[in-house]
RNA sequence: GGCAUCGUGGCCGAGUGGCUAGGCAGAGGUCUGCAAAACCUUGUACAGCGGUUCGAAUCCGCUCGAUGCCUCCA
């Protein structure tokens, strides 16, 4: 029996604003779209946060037994700088900044983002698809739009009919916005646009005769407008419905409005079932964000070379950071916070790795049962990753009490455990065993320190405490803590 | 200005009508040649003011503050 059928799945659906059982539209598989990136920069640790919260919710999903698809797209055409009108293809005004082909830029971007979510363990999706590989479907969708009725070519470009739709559908129920509002507010735009409406959005522009990046079109030579690409990607690739779209909250409005409304247009269905939303990483109190320039990156965290940061943290220790966060609550970045993040974790790998020396006895005189279950309870609801966390430590107390001999574990008991507690660090949360990376060189490094041990032990015994401290002193400058106990001295590697 | 979200102890962060969240830091202890590390124990909290209730940090209202979106954005 599938897990799943076991587990009573929560998720927090932004459409209803209310926590829902999850049923998927074909039992035992889920479809899952999340917008990605817009490959112009480097990814800046605010990206990373929203694909790190989808990892999880993948990662878990297919814990329980779902055969997922999980389709995230590249954005390689189509998003615009400024106002649409005068605005140029970000991806071209970099290529033109730095003398190079625009689908140099895209590649040099899209691997560096792969490149990073490696290095955050994130698992590749089941389909990346690219909005440039996907310019024929989006032409048709746009034909099927017009045909409908709820679109109007101006100029060469196409433009979707906000109010029209609005008259049948309804725009504006993701984000809570009416469009009466909408329309009062709508701010001051140069006069010179094609729209009829400010809250008309572009289906396809016209491109400038500067325009590099272009493609032919029944309307004119232009590019396809930014919503539509993940319209037709995830409706291509997992149907007019679909289980779960991600992606982060900034992309809500107008994003993810427009792209129910093109669904909707073409299929007079609404394509999503569940829309879930990943908040965003602040930086001092205030978004992290290419344009302000309030944002660090990935790689500055894992060398240290950056002005916030007193020292280097590993991937693996910023992952954790970012999931003892649930994934809707915005998180604050800090030199502390991440500290606190990473003398936390390597206590927790420390009780997991210790967890083979265990003494058993006949019987737990704890239910691992019912810790197992309180991890499936956080998990279930609405992926709360920091009660699964915190339901970690709660059993490294437990292990540390079997080791000091106030508790007790069985056999059985000892094997699931150390099961458990796998599946949730290292399938679920998707943390690194790091021990286990290197285990050659580790192995050498290994018997190099016992040698030493050893040495300091005969040191020691001679009463010779000057060679014995310049052994640990500078074992730990080196990284490597000693540790003395009643057994005999171990060691860790930071 | 409109829409939305949020305001929890030194820091980070869960939770939610009555039952210890958790982590880090701090304090005390165990261990040690001295330490470190590890382990154990432990305090301080729910922005403010009203209201509902037997009971609110949790619900409602107002005030103040913060953030996000309203233009590209994970």
């Amino acid at each position: 029996m599938a897990l799943y059928q076991e587990q009573n799945l929560k998720l927090y659906n932004s459409m209803s604003g209310e926590k829902e059982i999850f049923t998927p539209i074909n039992e035992g598989h889920v479809g899952m779209y999340v917008c990605g990136p817009t490959v112009y920069s480097n990814v800046h640790l605010g990206n990373c946060r929203t694909f790190i919260s989808f990892d999880l919710v993948f990662r878990y999903l297919k814990h329980l037994g779902y055969k997922v698809r999980y389709v995230r797209n590249i954005t390689d055409a189509g998003l615009l700088e400024n106002d649409e009108d005068s605005g140029e293809d970000r991806i071209a005004k970099k290529a033109r900044l730095e003398q190079i082909e625009p689908m140099e830029v895209v590649q040099k971007y899209t691997v560096d983002f792969h490149n990073i979510l490696n290095k955050f363990n994130n698992f590749p999706p089941s389909i990346e698809p690219t909005a440039t590989g996907h310019i024929v479907e989006q032409i048709e969708i746009i034909k099927t739009i017009l045909e409908n009725g709820f679109a109007y070519e101006a100029n060469g470009s196409v433009y979707f009919d906000v109010l029209k739709f609005n008259k049948e559908h309804q725009y504006g129920r993701l984000s809570g916005r009416a469009i009466e509002d909408m329309i009062a507010n709508t701010r001051e735009l140069a006069a010179q646009s094609d729209k009829r409406n400010p809250q008309d959005f572009a289906l396809w522009k016209k491109a400038e005769p500067q325009h590099i990046m272009r493609w032919p079109s029944p309307w004119s030579d232009g590019f396809p407008g930014w919503h539509l690409e993940c319209t037709v990607m995830s409706t291509k690739y997992l149907g007019e419905e679909f289980d779960i779209h991600g992606g982060g909250m900034d992309l809500k409005f107008p994003h993810h409005e427009c792209e129910i409304a093109q669904g909707e247009a073409a299929t007079g269905k609404s394509p999503v079932h569940y829309w879930l939303h990943a908040n965003m990483l602040t930086l001092n109190g205030k978004k992290m964000a290419k344009s302000t320039g309030n944002f660090i990156l990935p790689e500055q965290i894992f060398t240290g070379n950056n002005d916030i940061l007193t020292k280097a943290f590993s991937p693996n220790v910023v992952r954790f950071f970012i999931l003892q966060a649930h994934y809707r609550s915005i998180l604050d970045f800090s030199s502390e916070a991440l500290l606190g993040s990473e003398k936390g974790f390597n206590r927790l790998m420390e009780a997991y790795h210790s967890i083979d020396e265990l003494p058993v006895s006949g019987k737990s005189d704890f239910s691992l049962e019912d810790w197992r279950q309180s991890c499936y309870d956080a998990m279930n609801d609405d992926f709360n990753s920091p009660i699964l966390i915190a339901r970690l430590f709660d059993v490294v107390k437990t292990i540390n009490g079997i080791k000091e001999g106030t508790s007790s574990i069985s056999e059985k008991d000892k094997e699931q455990l150390k099961a458990n507690m796998s599946a949730f660090m290292f399938d679920i949360l998707g943390l690194l065993d790091a021990a286990s990376e290197t285990e050659n060189d580790s192995n050498k490094l290994a018997g190099t320190i016992e040698l030493l041990i050893q040495l300091r032990a005969e040191a020691r015994n001679n009463r010779n405490f000057a060679l014995s401290d310049q052994i640990r002193d500078q074992l730990q400058e080196m990284g490597i803590q000693l540790k003395d106990g009643k057994e005999g001295t171990t060691f860790s590697i930071k």
